[in-house]
RNA sequence: GGCCCCUUCGUCUAGCGGUUAGGACGCCGGCCUCUCACGCCGUUAACACGAGUUCGAUUCUCGUAGGGGUCACCA
């Protein structure tokens, strides 16, 4: 294989959604996978559509999925004058023509046609006038659009072989001649697109099986303007439980990649899951790691057919696709615990419970008690919710854990206290000691071990569940633990 | 409606003529246990339908049905 060159060329128009990610994601890895390159350009040319906002918010999300690019981002805008040139070629070579027909004269006909229940298709009257008429149309200044002149006498059509779906045909009586150029002289996003990726030496085209129709006319450009033809693959949609397309529109910010940021996914997580969703290996590896990963993938193993975004709305368990939430977890939990550190810290620092002692004096400390809480968290979110008792003694208390294991036993609100006493003269803070301590206490008061040490539990984080009680009060450490055992408890019984 | 693409458990999928149709997630059950997770073990669940080809079709061909995409002076 030649040099490869692939493209992510999204319009700025909105968030980048996990559609998008996904195409960003499939180029990049193919890039890397034939030391290719990718390039980054932005689609600008609706002026009406695109923002600032959009471009910052796709770069951004591209940054933080890891999806780095080779070139760009370059602005289709930057290049108007080459869709020009490529227009007025076109023309001069007679392979385009200017057309007169007004949006009006076009809609009525099309209406007219859908009425008879016809396949409307601009039906080639300009494409007959003589140059004397066109010149005169035009002296008289009449705005034209200019179109694309579909081959009409050759039967057959177009076909190409797609890396996903195999061989695609169209007839050339299927295409209509399309218009290249808008009235006010801007180039349309079939003409420019085939442009830039000529310019751009696109070996592959890799993108949404919903640009399967644009191809055929984009075959007829690239032809036309005399360029190689690059390898096409059409990559199946990502649809919603409704089997419709996932769109910013209509499903918000659950298919924005910013949501994954802010809901706490391992950005490698979610590419991890993105690359699930229509591709796979024949051993069914669904972990990989980045080298693996590009090592792995191929275009011919990416599936034919849609596939669908599991997620149900309002239910907050499932609050997005329940395999990119066990696919996050795994890596939550088995991720080097050194590289789990600094990304728990970015997120205690936005809660404001960040100390600098957590990279100093009490790094170890720290590491070890990410490590004790983090194989029942779902995201690095639950680091400063579920994970706040470790950080600060500003913890909110969960209802169900005061009502079963406070409220249950009366007496607990004598025996903790007891218990704080005898953990505050124990020699060594240990887990193996507070063990002890907690069984023998138990003991002696005749009751089951459960009780003293959930009621513990409760008081202690506010949880109803959590890692063994032992090693949280280890983590906790005797100062924390004896005082919220010592001045909580009361409190939980008003 | 025209054209194009697609069709295996609820979801993501393996399978490329002969399999008890496999895995993952979810669900359910069990083990572990101080709780909840993790982990481990197990259960539930699928070849859209109809013809043909073949000794034999989930697999190949053709229909039917269903789904999706696309039919702009958007990208």
């Amino acid at each position: 294989m030649s040099e490869v060159r692939v493209r992510f060329p999204p319009s700025p128009t909105g968030y980048l959604h996990i559609g998008g990610a996904r195409t960003a994601l499939y180029n990049w890895l193919f890039a890397r996978k034939y030391n290719g390159k990718l390039i980054l350009r932005i689609e600008d040319t609706d002026a009406d559509r695109s923002t600032q906002e959009s471009i910052d918010g796709i770069i951004s999300g591209l940054q933080w999925l890891g999806l780095d690019w080779d070139e760009g981002p370059y602005f289709q805008t930057q290049f108007t004058h080459e869709h020009s040139a490529a227009a007025e070629r076109l023309l001069n070579e007679g392979k385009a023509y200017k057309c007169f027909c007004t949006r009006e004269e076009l809609e009525d006909k099309r209406k007219a046609a859908l009425a008879a229940k016809q396949d409307y298709k601009y039906d080639g009257l300009c494409r007959r006038l003589t140059a004397a008429e066109t010149a005169e149309k035009e002296a008289k200044g009449l705005p034209f659009v200019i179109r694309f002149k579909v081959d009409r006498h050759e039967i057959g059509g177009v076909s190409f072989k797609d890396q996903v779906l195999g061989v695609v045909s169209r007839t050339y009586n299927d295409i209509e001649d399309f218009v290249i150029v808008r009235s006010n002289g801007k180039p349309l996003y079939l003409l420019c697109n085939v442009v830039d990726d000529i310019r751009d030496r696109i070996s592959h085209v890799i993108r949404g099986q919903d640009h399967l129709g644009n191809t055929a006319r984009q075959i007829l450009l690239y032809r036309a303007l005399a360029a190689p033809v690059p390898e096409f693959a059409h990559m199946p949609l990502t649809l919603d439980l409704q089997k419709a397309k996932i769109s910013k529109r209509s499903h918000g910010e659950i298919v924005a990649v910013q949501f994954y940021q802010k809901a706490g996914f391992l950005p490698w997580a979610l590419c991890n899951f993105l690359a699930l969703l229509g591709w796979s290996t024949s051993d069914n590896q669904e972990i990989f790691s980045r080298q693996e990963l590009i090592a792995a993938f191929s275009l011919d193993r990416i599936n034919k057919a849609n596939s669908i975004f599991n997620y149900r709305k309002g239910d907050p368990k499932f609050f997005t696709d329940p395999k990119a939430i066990s696919i996050n977890e795994h890596y939550l939990r088995t991720m080097p615990i050194a590289e789990l550190v600094p990304l728990v810290a970015d997120k205690l620092r936005e809660a404001g419970l960040w100390q600098d002692e957590y990279a100093a004096g009490q790094k170890e400390w720290f590491i070890s008690t990410l490590d004790l809480i983090r194989s029942r968290f779902h995201t690095i979110n639950d680091f400063v919710t579920l994970g706040r008792a470790y950080f600060s003694d500003d913890y909110e208390f969960e209802e169900r854990a005061v009502k079963k294991n406070i409220l249950k036993h009366e007496k607990l609100r004598e025996w903790l206290p007891e218990l704080a006493d005898r953990l505050e003269s124990l020699p060594d803070f240990t887990h193996q000691n507070i063990e002890e301590i907690m069984r023998g206490l138990a003991a002696e008061f005749g009751i089951k071990p459960g009780i003293l040490i959930n009621g513990a539990r409760a008081v202690s984080t506010g949880l109803l569940a959590g890692p063994g009680m032992f090693e949280v009060a280890a983590a906790l450490g005797r100062e924390r633990m004896v005082g919220r055992l010592r001045h909580k408890t009361a409190g939980l019984y008003k």
